[in-house]
DNA sequence: AAAGATTGATCAGTCAATCTTG
DNA sequence: CAAGATTGACTGATCAATCTTT
């Protein structure tokens, strides 16, 4: 047993790790039944759209919460897929800069509805206080950076 | 821009995928700081441990989210590590039972100080009544199962 | 020497196929 | 044949080392 936590505590991680999961998985399988790339692809891909003018790597890093050897080998695929484009960085000859593709723009596209349709579901429903709350809450957990709008 | 999912379900889902990512980023961290196994394996190992009795693969698949090959790997390390032992079954042939080894209790223990640490700086800050109000939304989110104790 | 990014080798996760017992 | 569990082959993630430019 060792050290005790109090009690909420645990209840918030066990159920930050179960919602999370969760969910996670039922947009996974949402996703693979239509023959579409996995989540991880749509936030960078998104990030990238976002981004009008192309975005740093470094920058993609950030925001995914990934390693440098994750992104560069998550863009690889993406590059192969024909989604994404790397071009050289003017302002800097060590970096690139990162576009999507007409491809990627429309791949984008086509997992959103299929994605928002399963967060409808399993988030959408629940009551507007508990919501509010949620958002309060999970945002003092997420730390300092802000909530990039979806969609 | 597509099919808009309203404000509130798309921030309580970009807070929960970055507040999960980075209290597990931290807990990981610290564990292997620290030369400990990974945070899956602590989940296994307590799970196992509360079963005083052994528990059957199928049990600890459901608890801990995992496919039924992705179980039989993890315990695969664990019993090569001398963690866990697989036993046969007695009332079912097909299947066994898993059992801890006195060096299973030793490294959870071990962990859990520092697993719980983590959690107590992450999570233990929070104003009481924002703490109560994640139990209780994320517990709407996190589905049916019940949320079992830690440490 | 530090920053931006990639790579070879290795380890973990996934899928479909398999094996054994019920 | 269904249920409990494992395995071979492959894809994805990780670590340390590397390369280029600042």
């Amino acid at each position: 047993m060792t050290p005790a936590l109090p009690a909420t505590t645990t209840a918030i991680w066990t159920r930050l790790m179960r919602a999370s999961t969760r969910i996670q998985d039922a947009v996974e399988t949402a996703l693979k039944a239509e023959g579409l790339p996995p989540l991880s692809w749509y936030d960078a891909l998104w990030e990238i759209e976002k981004a009008a003018t192309g975005i740093r790597p470094l920058a993609l890093q950030d925001r995914l919460l990934l390693p440098q050897y994750g992104l560069s080998r998550l863009v690889d695929r993406m590059v192969k897929a024909g989604l994404v484009e790397r071009l050289a960085c003017d302002s800097d000859g060590r970096g690139q800069v990162l576009l999507l593709t007409d491809a990627g723009r429309a791949v984008r596209a086509k997992m959103w509805p299929i994605y928002a349709s399963v967060l409808q579901a399993e988030i959408g429903a629940l009551p507007q206080d508990v919501a509010a709350a949620l958002v309060q809450g999970l945002g003092l957990l997420a730390g300092s950076d802000l909530t990039p709008e979806q969609g």
